[in-house]
DNA sequence: ACAAATCAGTTTGTGCTACAAACTAGTCTG
DNA sequence: CAGACTAGTTTGTAGCACAAACTGATTTGT
């Protein structure tokens, strides 16, 4: 089995980033989740976080939904049907490298 | 078995980029090859690889002897020892990511 | 009651970095 | 010996990640 480099390089930048590579993995593993537990859970400053997601929204990865907790602002996130197909099939991009190295 | 996102955004980011990335992969499979060849290989401009050559040489990663082919000036390139670690480790991230999402 | 602190984010500014275009220094060819 | 080619390096720029500062509402302290 013989690796093809420019394989590597095609994988999607989008998701490539470690710190949208962090949200996608946890929107991933549940359902939905809000904008305070992705902070909580990445360790991301706010303003990076709400960056990251905007750009995953704006590709039509994940939904955003603003709605209310009582009377605070709730942020929820979802990964979209588009979202989860992209980051499978970054997952077998990884495997690639993984089993071809 | 529960993922830590915080793992994820641990990764070598001089390694994570797909540039060099691709140059690492190629290297891990050879001995050494020269300027011209990883060129071919991995599709980059001469400027692009030159720079991101230096990038992993200042991490001493890799190993550059500047030599020639008869009068024809010539740059070998080798992983190093710890570049050698780098990238067992980096696949040991990515092998994390896959197998925990 | 109203000032201060907190909550839940967004916007703005900055420094870094990937990339290609332009350049360099030497070699070959007609 | 002029022009093209080889093997790279340097320079300029556009885009991006990141944090600091801001916003606008709510809750708490006195």
């Amino acid at each position: 089995m013989r690796l093809n480099p420019r394989r590597v390089a095609e994988v999607d930048r989008l998701i490539h980033e470690p710190a949208r590579l962090m949200i996608i993995t946890i929107l991933s593993t549940v359902e939905s989740t809000d904008f305070l537990y992705l902070e909580r859970e990445t360790g991301l400053t706010k303003g990076n976080l709400s960056s990251h997601l905007s750009k995953l929204e704006a590709a039509d990865y994940i939904e955003i939904e603003k709605t209310y907790r009582g009377k605070i602002p709730l942020t929820i996130c979802k990964l979209s049907e588009k979202g989860e197909k992209a980051f499978l099939n970054y997952r077998d991009q990884l495997k690639y490298i993984v089993e071809n190295t």
